[in-house]
DNA sequence: TTTCTTTTGGAATTGATGTTACGATACCGT
DNA sequence: ACGGTATCGTAACATCAATTCCAAAAGAAA
């Protein structure tokens, strides 16, 4: 039962200055509820203590509550246009151009994560990453661990002191004891924020660990113990969210650090490769 | 100038807890900031004068100042829901931006990956997964192991029998005799392409395993061996390449396979959310 | 018209909210 | 390691908003 609803019931029984207040709401709906009762009843043409009387009369305790309830629901279809659709992934069908379609979903997630992101947030969290002084730990939820490896098989080969945390978390507490103050983190977390990603950023934080977030436009609370917080696009309107637009900031961050510290990558890119010997396989 | 771009414009001028208040507002937007200070500042994770502070800093005068602007902007807002969201993107395209640019080039990548992609082998593909009869190894290289990880995480949810070849090559052999004529393989490769890589699908082609080969525009020579080839673009003229594409192709297959299969992954994924207990962390 | 009931808004009251001052803390540079 | 500076949150304060009371006005019934 929304506000709205409750509204449309109790016109009929509502006493004259009172339905004015309603139709103002309805007319407004939900911004003006969400003004002062002196301004609401003022653009209701009507009184104060009518406006209350409104409220009591379509089932609130008080005029907080009512606006509690405006936001909540306001919230909820903001929402919306993007999650539904995601209850039913059935009715969506499975047509040939659903694959562009997809893409072209995920393209506009990186579109709108590049306007989005925080440029001088990037530029600090290079700054962290790129600085060899300090060690530095990437590690990722149940999903993007993997991202959280890609990066780190990249950044290992740019400078000295990555590491990884992956596996059990169990085995990961001890490996935070090895880090000092100042030292950096990567965490990657998106939506179904796992508890113990929270628990152990918490703990990393508690050692003056430095916390870069990457995360998705709802904000993971490990967003609290972060330093900087870095909101990606995830929603595609699918059964999966999809980690494009995290793996894309990854690249992003990735080759601005091998940039920016290019005299030391560079040496450390080509010792790497001529150890590994990875020759061209010709055809 | 909206409230929004004011705050964007702002971030990195802000101190910590200034920036925690701008995220939570920027996370509900505008939902968080029509709630009084006190609840607004507990759902940032700050104190109430942190959040008058950055509400002066972004140039109002006071709070009810700063919620009128919110609740005009929402009422113009919800009059033309059309236009609603992205408002100028003629104006935020104008910060030129290497990290802009590079986003730009791997958005690039995707469409024209999207374009060159044959149709027909992505639905041979989601059949070839989506057949529950046959068991499914996904594998990758150097870097795009990590893809293979991300992919093998979702479709081990959505279907039985899926394996993941990693670390050490050398004990990938082992697991080949586990295959039988029919089942599938899911290789990534792209340039560099590994010599290993293209030993184990010499030997899976042998084994009659189906290849299904995620690859560059360049074709990795494992598409000799491949019963599926699906080149993507990678290239973005920097120090590294680009996975995106791989990334967003996976995410394709896997949204496509689970609606495919919906009956059987609508069980799985259920059961498995209930046993991994991923409570929403709530704040 | 008169009287009683219902409704309404002004004004006082009470409570909550925004605001400010100040002490504690963390951070940074020396 | 130390002192200075910036930042933050607790607590007191002042202001404003929500609520209540009551008298006046409007309407209904006699």
């Amino acid at each position: 039962m929304t506000v709205e609803q409750s509204i449309r019931d109790a016109l009929s029984q509502l006493t004259g200055a009172e339905k004015k207040a309603a139709r103002a709401l309805l007319a407004e709906y939900p911004v003006a509820g969400l003004a002062p009762v002196a301004e609401f009843a003022k653009s209701a043409g009507t009184s104060a203590p009518t406006v209350l009387r409104f409220v009591a009369r379509i089932g609130f305790a008080s005029y907080p509550a009512f606006q509690q309830a405006l936001r909540r629901e306001l919230q909820e279809s903001l929402l919306s246009p993007l999650e539904k659709g995601r209850s039913e992934p059935a009715e969506r069908a499975a047509t040939p151009s659903a694959i562009g379609e997809t893409f072209e979903r995920i393209r506009d997630n990186l579109a709108r994560t590049a306007e989005e992101l925080p440029l001088a947030e990037i530029d600090e969290s290079c700054a962290l990453l790129g600085d060899t002084r300090y060690r530095c730990v990437i590690l990722g939820g149940r999903f993007t661990d993997s991202i959280a490896a890609y990066m780190a098989s990249h950044l290992r080969i740019v400078r000295p002191g990555v590491r990884r945390f992956e596996g059990q978390v169990s085995t990961w507490w001890d490996q935070i004891l090895d880090l000092r103050a100042g030292d950096v983190a990567v965490i990657f977390d998106v939506r179904r924020y796992q508890d113990d990603i929270l628990s152990v950023a918490r703990s990393l934080a508690e050692r003056k660990v430095r916390i870069v977030l990457i995360t998705d436009q709802w904000l993971s609370p490990v967003a609290r113990h972060a330093r900087i917080v870095l909101p990606c696009r995830i929603d595609i309107a699918m059964t999966w969210d999809s980690n494009a637009a995290l793996l894309a900031l990854a690249e992003v961050i990735i080759n601005r650090v091998t940039l920016e510290s290019w005299d030391n990558a560079k040496e450390r890119i080509e010792a790497l490769e001529l150890a590994h010997g990875t020759g061209e396989a010709a055809d």
